[in-house]
RNA sequence: CGGGGCGUAGCACAGCCUGGUAGUGCGCUCGGUUUGGGACCGAGAGGUCGGAGGUUCGAAUCCUCUCGCCCCGACCA
């Protein structure tokens, strides 16, 4: 492409939207431009960025056998009311309604619609199993989107959904898709780490999620550098040292049993903590109230925690097999518990509950099983109770993993490791779905032994736009993007130095051919513009490669400039398209 | 949905508090001088001041409502 006919308006300035790195420079560089909020399109540089990335996509998923296809994006309601995620997702699903009233909406995600053809189609486990995927769009009504292209309401997905007959099956289909992820990221240049992750709304076993490592990701990831043990804080674990509650009694009169006493102002688990209380923090039961919905119902339900650890909601709702969960008004908690947040406690909380016709449900962290002497809030304003065991004291409906791991923590698999919790973007996500959708919308096969089972099904997903997004974070510099060579929307550019020069013109001409019937990408910068200009333009849009035609043409040289190492040397016009081949072709 | 910020020329911003001819830099057009890391001089074009209503002789400026965008939180496959 000549640049005096190309459309790539950059931009001196940084706009004053984007606060990352990869939102200013994607704007700068004239690589996207915003529609709305959470949407954008494509500028010619930015189609050819995303075509390339897409082209890495489809080699890895063939590779494995993947089939690709084209599927709706406006769907009708039916198919989302069968699977029962019509009314399990929220407002995060465009809905619409077409001409005669009928309920559709925008696809978010496809498991509902190859569901479907494969229950039509797939009669015999003979026919699997079965690798599927699309590259489309897809769309989520973010309550928040943000940063660029790395949460959209609009995007680029590769979905992959894998059909197996059993579950040995499953776990080969999703290997297989792990192997080609791995691929695809290596491909991209993107340094990543898969760790384990909550399959939240999507449902099924097992999760691995491929985290891009950036401050600029939303998701938070703890990691041991000793056995490779990696995992999203809404399912890390970590080993904590034991605490042996010493025996006997624990009120200062020499009671055992839960004793009630006084303490006028105390609000948090600090304050107990304090002169003259000196309750330590890990003595305490902290007690968070929540509204959860479960099956549907909104219930309140109490959790339970050392008082030194902090609650993650997504473990929570995990642990609850709730959709939402939203902390209780402070209104709410007294009409529960008959008390206020600072005075909560687990110790007759179901039976305060009951009075006021709640049911109350009680979720305990794990770090609390076989506690004892501990003190919490007593459900009365300004008195808290001791001497709390809690199997004995407290009702607890379930024991569950609910507290957010910190960095330093021992590492749950190892022995000596030691936890790091660092920033990572999510870029990619597999699913072993299992049979959750094959059983609510009736997609059976018969097998071997002649019987009807539902298929066992994956769904993989990567996104484009993050996989753009996470490039860039991880390779730019201070003067702009710098492409990994496999996504790069050009693989050299040819800047001439003065275009006036006829010389300096022909040369140029003659070189951006040579390069194109190398096989090459290649962008000629004829802008009647200065060669300063050019060549800051050429850095921030972030070409891999420059070739500049300037005045060692007389010695018949040209200068081939590094945008990676920042590094330039003369080359003799007549090698370099062979080495520049070499250069832009070599991983 | 809660909290905060911002909407003035293509971009970045000043002007608003204290109402009275709408400005600066970059970019753009034309002419000239320049020509290897975002040149210089001169002359220009370009703005319903996000929108609606109100107060006022007079509103970018004050008041009310509204729309949009950004950030934090909540939420999120």
């Amino acid at each position: 492409m000549r640049w005096s006919q190309y459309f790539i308006p950059t931009l001196r300035e940084d706009p004053a939207d984007a606060e990352v790195v990869s939102h200013k420079l994607l704007l700068r560089a004239g690589v996207i431009r915003q529609l709305s909020a959470g949407i954008y399109s494509f500028l010619p540089l930015g189609q050819r960025i995303a075509l390339k990335v897409m082209q890495i996509l489809r080699e890895e998923m063939n590779r494995i056998g993947g089939q690709e296809f084209y599927l709706p994006a406006l769907h009708p309601a039916e198919v989302w009311q069968e699977s029962g995620r019509w009314s399990a997702i929220g407002d995060d699903m465009f809905r619409l309604k077409d001409r005669k009233g009928a309920d559709m909406c925008l696809g978010m995600t496809h498991e509902e619609i190859v569901t479907t053809i494969a229950r039509n189609e797939i009669r015999s486990y003979k026919q699997l199993p079965q690798v599927w995927y699309q590259i489309q769009m897809k769309f989520r009504d973010e309550p928040r989107p943000r940063s660029g292209l790395m949460r959209l309401r609009t995007f680029i997905m590769k979905d992959a959904y894998t059909f197996d007959v059993d579950w040995e099956g499953l776990d080969r289909s999703f290997i297989d898709q792990r192997e080609a992820y791995k691929r695809i990221f290596t491909r991209c240049g993107i340094r990543f780490s898969i760790v384990e992750a909550s399959s939240g709304s999507m449902g099924g076993s097992e999760s691995n999620e491929f985290v891009a490592r950036t401050d600029a990701g939303e998701d938070l990831i703890a990691s041991c550098p000793n056995c490779g043990y990696a995992a999203n804080l809404e399912k890390a674990t970590s080993r904590l040292p034991k605490i042996e509650d010493d025996a006997g009694p624990d009120g200062p009169d020499g009671s055992d049993g839960p004793e009630e006493f006084p303490t006028p102002g105390v609000k948090t688990i600090e304050d107990l903590a304090r002169t003259p209380y000196l309750v330590a923090a890990n003595r305490q039961i902290k007690s968070l109230v929540y509204f959860a919905t479960i099956d549907g119902e909104p219930r309140p339900v109490l959790a339970l925690l050392r008082g030194d650890h902090q609650l993650h909601e997504v473990k929570f709702g995990d642990a609850l097999g709730s959709t939402a969960a939203r902390p209780a008004h402070a209104e709410e908690i007294r009409e529960l518990l008959g008390a206020s947040a600072g005075s909560l406690g687990g110790v007759g909380a179901k039976a305060n509950a009951r009075k006021s016709n709640h049911n109350l449900l009680i979720v305990a962290d794990l770090g609390l099983k076989d506690r004892r002497k501990m003190a919490t809030g007593a459900n009365k304003d300004d008195h808290h109770i001791r001497g709390v065991e809690i199997e004995r004291d407290i009702e607890v409906d379930k024991w569950a993993d609910l507290r957010t791991v910190e960095s330093g923590e021992a590492c749950p698999r190892c022995d000596t490791g030691v936890l790091e919790v660092f920033k990572g973007m999510e870029i990619g996500h597999i699913f072993k779905l299992g049979t959750k959708y094959s059983e609510s919308m009736g997609a059976n096969v018969l097998t071997a032994d002649g019987k009807q089972a539902p298929i066992i099904m994956g769904s993989y997903g990567i996104g484009v736009e993050r996989i753009i997004t996470a490039a860039i974070e991880q390779s730019h510099d201070a003067d702009g993007i710098i492409w990994p060579k496999s996504i790069t929307p050009f693989d050299v550019i040819v800047t001439i130095t003065n275009i006036k020069d006829e010389k300096l013109r022909e040369a140029g001409e003659q070189l951006y051919k040579d390069l194109q019937h190398a096989g090459l990408d290649v962008l000629l910068d004829d802008r009647d513009e200065r060669a300063g200009v050019k060549f800051k333009d050429a850095d921030l849009i972030g070409i891999p490669y420059r070739v500049t035609v300037g005045k060692k043409i007389a010695d018949s040289n040209v200068e081939l400039f590094d945008r990676q190492a920042k590094q330039s040397e003369n080359v003799a016009i007549n090698e370099i398209v062979e080495r520049v081949q070499k250069l832009a072709l070599s991983a």
